[in-house]
DNA sequence: CCCCGTAAGTTGGAAAATCAAACCCTCTCT
DNA sequence: AGAGAGGGTTTGATTTTCCAACTTACGGGG
């Protein structure tokens, strides 16, 4: 896996790009921090499962507590960073109910602390605008960015 | 690939969570539409970005459209779908800005049409304020959701 | 006509990752 | 003592990835 440009997606796909590594974020997010919790909610092998935890703990996303000593139990939490990824899974949950099931078919529905249905947009900081794909314009830091297209990612 | 839980974030990471699939998203979204353009630029083995391709235009997240007939050359297109989830290739490159690199050394700045720096903030539809974690509930809509803890992804 | 180059893949075989099931260890409970 | 629960590791078969080479179809130059 080398990356020919310099890129935070990729970059940030390396850690959690990987199967499954998100559904754990997810199932963290959610409260079910246990790593037989995890096994069952994700349905991932518990070999696989048990290096993707190592990986996301050494990136600094999940922190591994113990919740008992003797017996030993731990239990998987998210740090700040990793809670920064939230905004991920709602913008990929989202997309999921958009695209993937008729309406009212959606497994889940997040309530805002506004009272109303969480419906995730992306806007600019900015001007407070949601965010357009015909608004953005690229501007590479680094030589490996021969753009051809105008837009952007 | 079972999953245990009916769970939109699954399903679309189902069909763009392979190794490389969001990057040929980020490609696409930047004008770089080409096959070979796609195998220099993302660093893929040029079997499994064919494969890749297939996945996304029968999910009906890429279109293949001929831009040359005699000899035949293709470009491959994002569909509206497509579009659709560059919000979710901003938040990841946002967060591995943030939490990958140090300040100023981004390898690209998105400028949004307002004319500042895009710093992407996901937000409320309902009423317009950055969503925290803290701020959501989650309400499963089908069984197999037994969550344990009280937040949200 | 022959050879070179480009674009868009396909093919073959070695290397790496995934999978499922079984196993292990440490406690607790009855 | 026996039966679980929790949190993993081990083993061996199956899948994917990877890389390099090959193919097909055309356009251009000498």
């Amino acid at each position: 896996m080398k990356h020919p440009r310099p890129c935070s997606i990729a970059d940030a796909l390396a850690l959690v790009g990987e199967k499954y590594s998100l559904l754990v974020l997810r199932e963290v997010c959610l409260g079910n921090e246990r790593f037989d919790q995890l096994v069952r909610n994700i349905g991932a092998p518990r070999d696989i499962l048990a290096t993707r935890l190592r990986r996301l703990v050494e990136a600094g996303i999940l922190e591994k507590v113990a919740y008992s000593e003797r017996p030993q139990r731990f239990r998987y939490r998210p740090t700040p960073a990793g809670l920064e990824l939230e905004p991920v899974l709602m913008t990929l949950m989202a997309w999921g109910d958009r695209h993937l099931r008729g309406e009212e078919d959606r497994p889940m529905i997040l309530e805002h602390s506004c009272g109303q249905e969480l419906v995730p947009v992306v806007t600019c900081s900015a001007c407070g605008d949601a965010v357009r794909h015909e608004d953005l314009t690229a501007h590479p830091q680094s030589p490996g960015w021969t753009t051809t297209g105008p837009s952007a990612a």
